[in-house]
DNA sequence: AATAAACCGTCTAGTTACTGGAAGGTCAAT
DNA sequence: ATTGACCTTCCAGTAACTAGACGGTTTATT
């Protein structure tokens, strides 16, 4: 199979498939003899996998951690769960900055009524 | 007043008061004889408004949009408004993402309590 | 056979908003 | 004289891609 064809069999488009590669996410996969990738079942399981985590904003890093962790089958249960929990804090607190904009943000919008910026009150606000 | 003066005044590093000049988003100030980069109370108010904004997540081509306004005098409130009311748009969205992402990571957690990676039930979810 | 569309390849550089480090100059105090 | 805390510029790195240039290959159509 192809690049354009396993790109759209894992939803990954094929610039980001090459950039993976390149960085030793994934394998180097065996080439035609006109140079074009040919990829296997495999890498479609391995891409399928890596999208999730992605999807899951868990960093490259991580990512590698938790294939490695599968490969070598080394690893305890504790190591995954320790990336998988991390992930979990850092979108918590996320979270919890985002609210707090969102409150200021809303609070700026609701006294700008006025039509010349002289008297805009989201800049007297930005400014106070 | 020196960089970091300034830049304790303010609550940004010298770096980034630099950074900022660079980018053109505050203007270059005098030097001295040294050419030590000196500071007066309109860059104080200047960068103080640049780091709420930051604060608030606004991306610094829309800082300089908000600055411009002020300066020129020129622009209505609702350019301003539109400014913010996009964050504010772009805000909830990402709380959105990250509720799902919330929810997708703790479920991973519940269920992993074997030792070996085996049977750890996050690689599995991952892959299934 | 010529040509166009849709692939494929590599390489370089841009994105965002900084941050870190190297290499060196200046200033105040000990 | 020397330390330490400043200051300067310039270059490179961060994360995870994405865009574009430039060119080769394959398939189908004219």
């Amino acid at each position: 199979m192809q690049i354009k064809q396993l790109s759209n069999l894992v939803n990954l488009n094929a610039k980001t498939i090459r950039y993976y590669e390149q960085i030793n996410l994934i394998p180097a996969p065996k080439r035609a003899s006109n140079g074009y990738r040919t990829y296997t079942k495999a890498d479609t399981d391995r891409l399928v996998f890596i999208r999730r985590c992605r999807d899951l904003q868990i960093p490259i890093d991580d990512i590698k951690a938790l294939l490695a962790a599968q490969i070598l089958g080394d690893a305890s249960c504790v190591k995954v769960n320790g990336i998988i929990e991390n992930q979990l804090i850092k979108v918590r607190a996320a979270q919890k900055e985002l609210k707090k904009l969102e409150v200021s943000l809303a609070n700026l919008l609701t006294n700008c009524t006025e039509n010349t910026i002289n008297d805009c009150q989201i800049i007297k606000e930005l400014n106070s």
